[in-house]
DNA sequence: TGTACATCAGTGAACGCGCGTTCACTGATGTAC
DNA sequence: TGTACATCAGTGAACGCGCGTTCACTGATGTAC
């Protein structure tokens, strides 16, 4: 199911109370958030409840993170380098797919994805040291390539902030249950700019 | 600074505190509500502290709502009505002005504006009784102005939701802090759609 | 190979917190006669 | 006009809750000699 290098000691009991065995305690703490947000809003997830998942005791998660806020980054981060990962693979077929597949990673981790927005850390802000390669830099990359070769740098901003602002209100509105999460809406809108 | 018909009688000390002395005390919970989502989080509103801005015991409020829910759709539903309002205005010069007014509304009202998307009550949606006049039917018909008279009734919907997803994309990101709330920024990526 | 010691990841108990909500009550207001 | 009574908005005390975090601790692991 989870596939990425984080991976790490969890035994699935019988009873399904995932238990630490031993390893990377922080890896497992980070692997078990992931898998509470997607039966828990990023509210209802606590500390506590993830330290029980992994089969530990809530003390012991402090060995590796500072604070709670410090966890929920490190969620947001993974989930953020998940959302590039799943940009990157459409973008192999075309630039419209980038958007789909942006909408779908929303609609498939709604949690998540809104703490990646609501807890996104610094690195990730356009001077940061994580902004290359993330999620909005490979929007911005592909809106680039778009445009007339003599557009201006204030087009290029306006054009990447025009599409990010589509693809992530497309997001938001159908997981607020305000638009209807259809495949062919899906195509409709997000392909209308962009063909 | 509020003017709708909702203004009860609040006495503001000169201590600070609201004190509330007979009349609508519904009405009143609303009003503190609203000043209280100035400068707090969604998550962070509680009854309990509504009431002791209001200057009432927290059970008081049961008298007039059965939850704690109850009262968030409430001022959800406030939050709507100003949005809708501020839209009204706003359409009397262009539609165009429209859009910015939209997005300028967020930004002046984050956690209000936050709180009518996480908890808009049913009777928003297209089939329900407040629909019509709504935020959202104010859009669809504005962008419904602007398409050809043989648009097919599928074109007339992508249509207004990728303008709906366009400025609340776009506000999200400004309220996350992903953008810039740029004011040149608002006018180029909401103008570029429509004129 | 054996012993003394430092390190440090994890434990269980406890902290204070503010929350939403329930309860039995009080006391003001209005109505019936 | 006066009295008995019903209504009901608001009170103060209390409930149980799970939370994030701190604390002093234990016990396994590895290293120095």
């Amino acid at each position: 199911m989870t596939n990425n290098a984080n991976s790490v000691n969890i035994e699935s009991a019988s009873h399904g109370k995932a238990r630490y065995h031993h390893g990377d305690l922080r890896a497992a703490v980070i692997e078990a958030g992931l898998e509470l947000l997607k039966i828990r809003g990023v509210d209802e997830l606590s500390l506590r409840e993830i330290a029980r998942t992994v089969g530990v005791s809530a003390p012991a998660v402090y060995r590796h993170f500072p604070d709670k806020q410090a966890l929920l980054s490190a969620l947001a981060r993974e989930g953020l380098r998940q959302l590039a990962e799943a940009q990157r693979l459409a973008a192999e077929k075309s630039f419209a797919e980038v958007g789909r597949a942006y909408v779908r990673f929303a609609l498939a981790n709604p949690a998540l994805y809104r703490l990646a927005f609501a807890a996104m850390p610094d690195e990730f802000q356009p001077d940061g040291a994580a902004y290359e390669g993330s999620s909005a830099w490979l929007l911005r990359k592909g809106v680039a390539e778009m445009l007339p070769a003599n557009a201006t740098p204030e087009k290029h901003h306006a054009a990447a902030i025009h599409y990010w602002s589509l693809v992530h209100g497309l997001s938001m509105l159908m997981l607020d249950g305000q638009v209807d999460p259809d495949d062919d809406l899906i195509n409709q809108v997000v392909g209308e700019t962009i063909g």
